[in-house]
DNA sequence: GTCTATACACCGATAGAC
DNA sequence: GTCTATCGGTGTATAGAC
């Protein structure tokens, strides 16, 4: 209906340009700096081309996003199909500084629908992919899913993260495996802080 | 030296009132909404006020955060004294919407200066308290720091949140408990994706 | 103490020339 | 395709009346 004007072609090279400016400036200064005055200047060109490129901001952020996923996927499915899953897969998470990029996005989320409907949907799919890596491993393995002692700390950090990121992840409309956390963490303080029994 | 305006008292009823709405626009609406003009809209005085009572919007929102931290801590130190301190903490974290508003103020905390050092110094006095609890559970456990079999996607979950986390906590200048959290995730990954053993 | 009024910067988005 | 110019809105922060 409304939106048929003259617009710059998808995929160009300065769209793909414009899309790597936005990702820099989201992780080097967080979506307070993301402007359309801020994507221009980086690339050299005048603002009013960000609207010949994009008809909203909005727009901009929801491509850029795609992007990142697309790419992440990649790398999911190369780790899925290399002769260490696990490894790879965790090299991901904290070799990249796109972990800082996904929780701008996540925050970016909360306020377009059209971005949060993009990362649900990302964190479904590379949730699934992860889980299918560790369903593999743990099938060919003796004490599936068993840890050695864990330090005090580490458990104080799992459990917070995991409340934070249960947390995010409902505001965006996701709930695969939280009932499975829940359990884990109830489990454990069932076992360390057992329910009263009488003990007086 | 700058800094001698005249100014409203500190703790008086409206300067609470100032906290209470930034409080609330930053849980309901995001950082992004947390502007002089909302809070003193929410409040129903005029904008000018805000900066009667506060040098800046910084200044403010550092307040804020402080005020929710007093508290946070307060609740978990009574936690710490009841009779089940494990699941009275494990209930802080989830039950809340104030997880949500520490998050949102780590995202703040990446450029507000004073406000880096007063979640830092929160999320360390915390994670102590937290580390306590613990640590008393599993020296009165059987079987310490052990658990039941952990489902693949509860595992994907808790890799993934604890990388998230401890980027974040990086970049905000902490390290405690890293090291632990990596060794178990490490530990998990040899165990589950043994190295090569010349398989062929 | 609380207000009106205002300065100034930056934002998204558009009109229309070249 | 890329530009200059500009509108209306919103942000921080201050001057100064009441």
């Amino acid at each position: 209906m409304a939106s048929d004007r003259r617009m710059g072609p998808r995929g160009s090279e300065i769209w793909l340009a414009m899309l790597g400016a936005a990702e820099d400036i989201l992780r080097e200064e967080g979506y307070g700096a993301l402007t359309s005055r801020r994507v221009s200047e980086r690339i050299g060109v005048k603002q009013r081309l960000i609207y010949y490129y994009f008809r909203t901001m909005d727009e901009l952020i929801v491509e850029t996003f795609r992007a990142l996923a697309v790419r992440e996927v990649e790398r999911l499915n190369r780790a899925l199909l290399s002769r260490h899953p696990l490894r790879e897969t965790w090299q991901i998470l904290v070799e990249t500084s796109d972990t800082k990029l996904v929780s701008e996005f996540m925050a970016l989320a909360n306020r377009i629908d059209a971005l949060r409907q993009e990362v649900a949907g990302f964190i479904e799919h590379s949730r699934a992919l992860q889980v299918e890596a560790l369903s593999r491993a743990m099938a060919d393995s003796a004490a599936p899913g068993t840890l050695s002692p864990v330090a005090p700390v580490a458990i104080a950090i799992f459990a917070t993260s995991a409340a934070l990121s249960l947390h995010r992840e409902a505001a965006l409309g996701i709930a695969t495996g939280h009932a499975e956390v829940l359990r884990v963490i109830e489990d454990t303080i069932a076992r360390l802080d057992p329910p009263d029994q009488g003990r007086s």
